[in-house]
RNA sequence: GGUCCCGUAGCUCAGUUGGAUAGAGCAUCAGCCUUCUAAGCUGACGGUCCUUGGUUCGACUCCAAGCGGGAUCGCCA
């Protein structure tokens, strides 16, 4: 899998680099006589040790210039200094180029940054479908769930803010051997019992007798191998497997009773699955229900295997994929049934004709299944799909615990639900030591601390590359200092005090806003280090989102977002705002305030996370 | 065994297309609240970027081999 095909937007050239670039173009033609190419340039932020904004690497043109690195520096840096007026100075070291970005560029930018949205792209009129979450009906959603959910979550809407019309989906995997065996086992031991008769959520009851069914599935095989048999043999021919078996038969040919079992149970885990999503935030547009889709494929591969692109073996089709390096994989069964490649070749087709304008399709799915979605691709390009390029497995890593991997068979996986309630606790507990919350109403306080919870995990969760696996420190992932969620949640609140403070005690924040930066601008020892770095990262924030956006990693905007907010507190901590006496400097840095809390709460939407006006 | 992924501070993670003296958070230690929200700020401590070769002006980054960890390779889903 690569990324050949994602590019959206392929080239990000942020406003400052769109004045750069046509600069040292020129210089190149006019020192060296060469045409250089824009993507030849590359553009880093100098080092805070050495002073400027931006520093240009002289080392690859050399060959160019046929000079030494000082010299090369010295004379591009002359030229554009003399061409260009945001430049104000520049200074070389070694062959490094460091321009100075003039306050009144920064200024200017400043400006429109508190006017308009910097975050904003026009719509492109590309339509994507993001799938995630994709959950079994057999048990409650656990840690696993959520890393893939936010993810998922995220992604979309960051595809959204980007321009594209985002199309949420979500596979529920209603039928098979996993939601009878709950079935079953609730027949058997269930005497009846309900969500309302247990107070259990709807997918906690039905996870119940998932586990009862599996405690007495293997009592019965220790039974069998006492009574002689091997291990092999007791595995599958203890009686309330068959018996889960013959349901699934029975469930495929529609046995009314059986069918009404599963409506029920399953209407249960919907019930329970929805008030969790609530509770995340999540939401989806379009639902696929395999007990629907799990026929399609079938005729799919058929046409396959009279076009040649598949072959017959044994009675089953098969597909070679030996020439791309893989192996060879079953599509159909000598039965003519279906395998789990057959149903997704089938709904991939069936989602493209439902959406005909549809540009892409994204699978929030995990590594562990790299290969099954590697093979997924090929088929359905071997079978002249178009639009199968467009296909992307976005995969992510495994949870792990401190106590080492999930099973669910040992008890070791860590609920959903209760996951949150911890966290949301461990917010209360610590906002409740707060005596700054104590004007808030009880409803007013729940509110927040649920607020809270949730952004620490969520940002736990998504603050890492999704590439990699990590690990899940529940001690950690309740921390509300340092980098987390909360952390930049606490920067935004305390700059809407702020500007609340200034609203009401200036009453004029809103004139001096616009126009304070256009006042300081023929200043040019206007700006504090402190500005300046918050303004350079807002100014780089654009390119960050739209990163994002092409590699579909909330991590690297998660991770600017804290370095934001970060930069925003050692502003707020050294520089005074409404103390300040100088009206132009104090709406300036109002404004500035005010743009870091527009794009913090926008990066954090982009996240799935809410910010509170106060904490 | 084949294929793929990963290895950066005590722990968890960043590290742009190869660039200057590799950065954060947690933990530990030391400071900062009669002053705009201390869920904060400042500083100290902490590194064989798994190892060895190679490519080059330059490698945490690219290539090869090795070591360590993980995933996957079913007429399962």
């Amino acid at each position: 899998m690569t990324l050949r095909s994602l590019p959206l937007r392929p080239m990000f050239q942020d406003r400052l680099q769109a004045q750069l670039v046509p600069a040292l173009q020129a210089a190149f033609k006019d020192l060296f006589g060469h045409d250089l190419d824009a993507k030849a340039i590359g553009f880093q932020s100098t080092r805070p040790e050495f002073e400027g904004d931006v520093t240009i690497n002289v080392f690859p043109f050399l060959k160019i210039s046929g000079k030494g690195p000082e010299q090369t520096a010295q004379a591009i840096g002359e030229h554009v200094q003399a061409n260009l007026l945001i430049v104000a100075r520049f200074n070389v070291v070694k062959g490094f180029l460091n321009l100075v970005v003039a306050d009144s560029y920064w200024l200017g930018f400043s400006q429109e940054a508190g006017e308009k949205d910097i975050l904003a792209f026009p719509a492109n009129g590309k339509k994507v479908m993001v799938e995630y979450s994709s959950p079994n009906t057999n048990k409650p959603l656990h840690l696993g769930h959520m890393r893939n959910i936010f993810l998922g979550h995220s992604v979309s809407r960051i595809l959204q803010s980007v321009g594209h019309e985002v199309i949420r989906a979500q596979v529920i995997n209603d039928r098979g051997i996993h939601i009878c065996k709950s079935m079953v086992a609730w027949q058997k031991f269930g005497k009846g019992e309900t969500p309302e008769s247990s107070g259990l959520k709807g997918d906690k009851l039905v996870g119940k007798y998932y586990v009862e069914f599996d405690k007495v599935y293997k009592r019965e095989i220790e039974g069998l191998v006492a009574a002689g048999k091997t291990k092999e043999q007791a595995e599958k021919e203890a009686p309330i497997l068959l018996e889960a078996q013959a349901m699934l038969l029975n469930w495929e040919a529609n046995d009314a009773d059986v069918r009404a079992l599963w409506a029920k149970m399953n209407g249960w885990v919907y019930d329970g699955f929805n008030a969790t999503y609530t509770r995340m935030g999540v939401e989806f547009d379009k639902l696929y229900y395999e007990s629907q889709t799990y026929v399609l494929g079938k005729n799919d591969v058929l046409e396959g295997l009279k076009k040649g692109v598949f072959y017959e073996k044994d009675g089953a089709v098969w597909v070679d994929n030996t020439a791309e390096g893989l192996d060879e994989k079953v599509l159909l069964r000598r039965d003519g049934t279906s395998v789990y490649m057959t149903q997704d070749i089938g709904t991939a087709i069936k989602r493209f004709e439902e959406y005909p304008g549809l540009s892409k399709l994204i699978y929030t799915v995990g590594n562990e299944q790299d290969y099954h979605f590697k093979v997924l691709f090929i088929i359905l390009r071997k079978l002249g799909f178009e639009w199968a390029r467009e296909l992307f497995h976005l995969s992510y890593g495994m949870v792990d615990l401190p106590t080492g991997k999930m099973k669910s068979r040992e008890g070791t996986v860590v609920d959903a639900d209760e996951l949150i309630e911890e966290v949301v606790n461990e917010a209360r507990a610590s906002g409740e030591q707060l005596s700054k919350l104590d004007e808030f109403s009880a409803e007013e306080k729940t509110a927040l601390f649920e607020m809270i919870g949730l952004a620490a995990v969520k940002y736990y969760l998504l603050k890492v590359d999704p590439k990699k696996r990590m690990l899940f420190d529940p001690a950690a992932s309740i921390d509300l200092q340092g980098h987390t969620g909360p952390f930049i949640q606490y920067t935004y609140a305390r700059i809407k005090s702020l500007l609340r403070k200034a609203d009401a005690e200036l009453s004029v924040v809103s004139s001096q806003l616009s126009g304070s930066a256009g006042q300081l601008r023929t200043d040019n020892s206007a700006l504090l280090p402190e500005e300046r770095a918050i303004i350079k990262l807002l100014h780089h924030f654009p390119a960050v989102l739209n990163e994002a956006a092409i590699k579909l990693e909330p991590s690297t905007l998660a991770n600017h977002a804290y370095e934001l907010v970060k930069a925003y507190n050692t502003f707020y901590q050294t520089v005074p705002v409404l103390k300040e006496d100088d009206a132009a400097k104090r709406g300036f840095r109002l404004a500035l305030s005010a743009a870091v809390a527009a794009v913090t709460k926008k990066a954090m939407w982009c996240l799935g996370i809410e910010v509170p006006e106060r904490m």
